[in-house]
DNA sequence: AATATATATTGCACCGAGTGCAGAAATTTC
DNA sequence: GAAATTTCTGCACTCGGTGCAATATATATT
């Protein structure tokens, strides 16, 4: 070790720079030519590196998209953890999501979702993500809340996902003229309507 | 046209029972070598039918599963379309998929869930299946009942449906100790606890 | 009953995604 | 600089899925 300054290495730092290729290949192939008209040569190509090395940095194609909207699960739990324990799961759930939309740019959430609807095959791997996400909210939930009874926990959690999933549709539908945010608030409104009635 | 009895030709009755010999066959294969190892050809040939042929009768390899729990979208909506309109949404909701549950076979239910499982595309594509069913069910709340408000239907909608999934979840993970109407029971319980508090 | 028309089945050639393997190239360790 | 590890690459192969054109079967027509 000649230096002791960075914990990357000249291998950690390649291979990050080589999966940003591919990402980067993936999506401007994906937006000129489609997806399902884009080939794993094209985009093998396009990154500079050869079609098999491809398959060690992704498992398939459609995990260029999927790694896009990866981390969703993660980041909603530890934000979820990071609420006080005294509020009730509902209100740190909504809180917590609220945090969480800021960062993303319409742009580029259009764009995403516009691609993943362009294929069958990658929006069936899109729900099953979601359903991962879900599986990691409820973990998170049930190890922050012990006490709360575990079927309201499983829903809770599945209504986190779905408000996610609802709001982009949206979003999505309405081309970004209402912000992410709002979409979001007006879910948990609506949720809280539901039950008052009857 | 000879006799006027049934509406049925032979046409439309060899293609019938061709269809199930296709899927008496992947079902057969499947549970005996696994789905990923059961290859088209095999299925084919089990069928007595060309490896070609298999393609007029299913668009790809993981739609012999999917039909099986298709079907559900429809069964929903129309049993919401039968409830009473002065019925509050969430009531008849309730009602509606009680009376559905009733017909299947918890054994059958293990099989078919189980099967799904080993395979992560037939999971995937398992999921986009759910969300068509969420839509059709959200366009069938918003026929039946205009007056309510467009995101508490759709929050509806897709708690139905992540109803049924939660419970066949449930029901896979016990074995079928108990029965998908008494999850589906605690499911609903579970909605009107979670918003009562606070 | 014979013929015309529509639909179903099949074989064939083809493409692209994904895998296993084994050797070459690059990086880290000593 | 050599040895050990990890990464990259080419090759051959399997399998799912599609387009096309020919054949076989069912239905409609006279």
């Amino acid at each position: 070790m000649t230096t002791m300054g960075d914990e990357e290495g000249v291998r950690e730092k390649k291979r990050r720079e080589t999966r940003q290729r591919i990402v980067d290949a993936g999506l401007k192939l994906f937006g000129t030519n489609g997806y399902e008209a884009t080939t794993l040569d094209a985009i093998a190509a396009e990154a500079a590196i050869s079609r098999r090395t491809f398959f060690h940095y992704f498992k398939s194609k459609d995990e260029i998209l999927i790694s896009m909207q990866a981390g969703l699960g993660e980041q909603l739990s530890a934000a979820l953890r990071a609420q006080p324990i005294d509020r009730r799961p509902l209100a740190a759930l909504r809180a917590a999501m609220l945090g969480l939309v800021a960062p993303y740019s319409p742009e580029s959430l259009l764009a995403i979702d516009r691609l993943m609807r362009s294929s069958e095959t990658v929006q069936a791997r899109k729900q099953a993500s979601y359903i991962r996400d879900e599986a990691m909210v409820f973990t998170a939930l049930r190890e922050h809340w012990p006490d709360e009874p575990e079927p309201q926990m499983r829903l809770l959690a599945s209504f986190a996902i779905a408000t996610v999933r609802l709001s982009l549709d949206t979003f999505s539908r309405e081309e970004g003229r209402r912000s992410l945010g709002t979409l979001l608030e007006e879910s948990f409104d609506a949720l809280e309507q539901l039950t008052r009635q009857t």
